[in-house]
DNA sequence: TGCCAGGCCCTCTTTAGGGCCTT
């Protein structure tokens, strides 16, 4: 069983996911890197989206596409096709124990790109069957912090507010490291979270 | 080529408007 003990005893385990897309149309927008962590087992693959990045995509996430090649800050990156990287996931996701999957703004962004991705290539209902649920830290966060005076709820905001450092956003691997660390601080009560919780 | 959202939550609310968050 991947995680460690206290995660692999509870009634789930947290995996932090984030995408990178080519823009903030969530009926539209495409695929163009797929992170997720959970305790020190990492995955991070890059997909060539296939309908054109949004110059305020591209500004804000370093990746262009040239040809048939993706590009970030100028450089190759290495690319699997959107199949192998949902697949890859479920492969991933199916290593844990009642994988709860976190992110920052689920409800409204990751997960429904995450949906229309999977009907895409019929992978939804094997998703369904491997995945435990959802969670919004964007959310959970709001919920959290009610009592004080906090009123900013952006990833990075909280991070620096908490963890008292910046890092780099925008690049999936370094946004879900980010959460899950930050999730981690906080250590909301499971009741909190059950409360929480959703599905696709 | 040119365009660029919208669900959720709050409140000066519910016959609604506006800010937030994600890329």
């Amino acid at each position: 069983t991947r995680g460690n003990a206290t995660q692999s005893q509870s009634e789930y385990t947290l995996v932090f996911f984030d995408l990178e897309t080519t823009g903030l149309d969530v009926a539209a927008c495409d695929i163009v890197q797929l992170s997720a962590i959970s305790g020190e087992e990492t995955f991070n693959l890059h997909m060539v989206p296939r309908c054109r990045m949004t110059d305020e995509a591209s500004r804000i996430t370093g990746f262009t596409v040239q040809g048939q090649a993706l590009l970030l800050h100028g450089g190759p990156v290495k690319t699997v096709t959107h199949g192998e990287a949902l697949s890859s996931f479920i492969d991933f996701l199916r290593s844990f124990h009642q994988p709860l999957l976190v992110a920052h703004n689920a409800k409204r962004f990751d997960c429904p790109v995450l949906s229309r991705a999977l009907d895409e290539f019929s992978l939804k209902d094997e998703f369904q069957q491997v995945v435990a649920g959802f969670l919004d830290t964007f959310l959970l966060s709001k919920e959290l912090l009610a009592a004080t005076k906090v009123n900013k709820y952006s990833q990075q905001y909280l991070v620096k507010l908490f963890l008292h450092k910046t890092y780099m956003a925008h690049n999936a691997l370094e946004d879900v490291r980010a959460l899950q660390e930050l999730y981690n601080k906080w250590n909301p009560a499971p009741a909190m979270v059950r409360k929480q919780r959703f599905s696709l």
